[in-house]
RNA sequence: GCGGUCGUAGCUCAGCUGGUAGAGCGCCAGGUUGUGGUCUUGGAUGUCGCGGGUUCGAGCCCCGUCGAUCGCCCCA
């Protein structure tokens, strides 16, 4: 019978070629932004006691049962790969005992992540995200400083003009519930005119409705308050001191009170970057204070401020993809002069040029292999060149060639 | 989980109102002796996503399924 070809599990996909070097660019520059500000890499296992996820999500609908990839070892528990990594890392600071000393702790991440989601453009079900969390500082510059290095990497990748940072408060605990409260009022006066889906919510996670696409419940949003006037003294302070910090940084940021977070170890200052370039994807890196998560794994309060970016996201808005390695082709005309040019490649290799010689084919071939690959020039060993101690070096771009002692060659190709 | 669109050679696609498939690019082999990229000659390639149905006959019609894509829900 013949059995269905075999592709890859729905919502995956293989990074090669330009989609690799698309995301290893993303990924080198991020990690390369974060160490000047002195985050330190960590990799945290891509699979975890399922409880690390559901804690984090509290009791929260069904994300917890419908969109994490879940299931049973065979030890009996439950294991679920990774959906984010923030979890991870606040139950690696628990588990490390590192919640005594040496805090802040900066760390910086890049892997993969799961979700049983619907793909689109931009959304997988397994993906790659990159992330930078300060654990263990209250203060506002630690906010301020986290946003900048996720700044940062957008100008090093060349695309933060397309992208502006959004940013709110969420106050702390007491302002938190006030604003609720009077949201929940609000909405409810306006009940019979908000959509379907929206009435779900103002029983779920009320504060969603505020970013509902649904345009009669924009315009009851429009009228909704703010939770500027509910912030406590001490929570409009606070977020005043990111702002100015974010100014003196020179990070460009426009407040918008619609941004939200819906889970309650979320306080203070929420942000997203958002781009107006993915369609309906338009968050970029999304990030905020989460002061009681470190708790929920079980660690001692730990305020701490964070976000994450989905690299295919960051990839799409690359303007032009990275350039792929242009090695240097060394090519024997016949066998009896391979092990010259096996020596001369390792010769380049060593001198730090990338080299490959083909393993098969005449001249002919082997010039045509050199040109696929994309060689930026040729070095051609054959009876005579190797008698008289010499090497037809070959620019493939130009077309010139020249009979040159091998050192030579290999100094002209470094260079 | 829900809805729109789509699924033909490696890639991009054409195929009229149903009569058992085509182009361009790419690939392979030539255009004599140790030289690629241009040019030129010739060649190979598809169970038309998969399964079922209607029909004398289906790539074209119907149903299902898998996948892609765009959006909704969700977004930790």
């Amino acid at each position: 019978m013949a059995s269905t070809p075999l592709q890859p599990v729905r919502g995956t996909r293989d990074l090669i070629g330009e989609d690799f070097r698309r995301y290893h660019h993303v990924v080198t520059a991020a990690r390369r932004i974060t160490g000047l500000y002195g985050f330190e890499e960590w990799a945290t296992p891509i699979f975890e006691d399922t409880r690390v996820f559901a804690r984090s999500l509290g009791e929260t609908s069904d994300v917890v049962s419908k969109e994490m990839y879940s299931f049973t070892d065979r030890g009996g528990d439950s294991i679920t790969l990774r959906p984010e990594n923030t979890a991870g890392v606040c139950r690696a600071l628990v588990s490390n005992g590192l919640t005594q000393s040496n805090l802040p702790r900066k760390v910086f991440y890049a892997g993969p992540m799961f979700r049983y989601e619907r793909p689109q453009k931009g959304r997988y079900r397994q993906f790659h995200q990159i992330g930078a969390e300060i654990l263990g500082a209250a203060e506002p510059l630690a906010d301020a400083e986290v946003i900048a290095a996720g700044w940062n990497i957008l100008e090093a990748l060349g695309i933060s003009d397309g992208v502006v940072l959004e940013i709110n408060t969420l106050g702390d605990a007491e302002s938190r519930d006030a604003y609720r409260t009077a949201l929940v009022a609000h909405f409810t006066a306006h009940k019979d005119s908000l959509s379907e889906d929206s009435r779900i919510r103002l029983e779920k996670n009320p504060m969603r409705i505020l970013d509902s696409k649904d345009e009669g419940d924009r315009r009851i949003v429009a009228t909704a308050p703010t939770i500027q006037p509910y912030l406590t003294p001490a929570a409009s302070a606070f977020f005043a001191a990111v702002l100015k910090h974010l100014e003196t940084l020179g990070v460009p940021t426009r407040e918008n009170p619609r941004i939200v977070r819906g889970l309650d170890y979320y306080s203070h200052t929420a942000f997203e970057f958002v781009t107006d370039r993915l369609g309906a994807q338009g968050t970029v890196m999304a990030g905020g204070r989460y002061d009681g998560l470190v708790e929920e794994m079980g660690g001692p309060a730990t305020p701490s401020v964070g976000w994450a970016a989905g690299v295919e996201r960051l990839s799409m808005l690359l303007a032009a993809s990275p350039a792929a390695p242009r090695p240097v082709a060394v090519i024997p005309v016949s066998e009896a002069q391979e092990p010259a040019a096996i020596q001369l490649t390792q010769q380049l290799r060593a001198a730090g040029v990338t080299a490959e010689i083909a393993y098969k084919g005449n001249l002919k071939r082997r010039m045509e292999r050199a040109n696929k690959i994309g060689a930026r020039a040729a070095l051609i060993l054959g009876e005579d060149e190797v008698a008289q101690g010499v090497v037809q070096l070959r620019d493939l771009d130009a077309g010139t060639q020249d009979r040159i002692p091998p050192a030579e060659a290999v100094a002209r190709l470094i260079g």
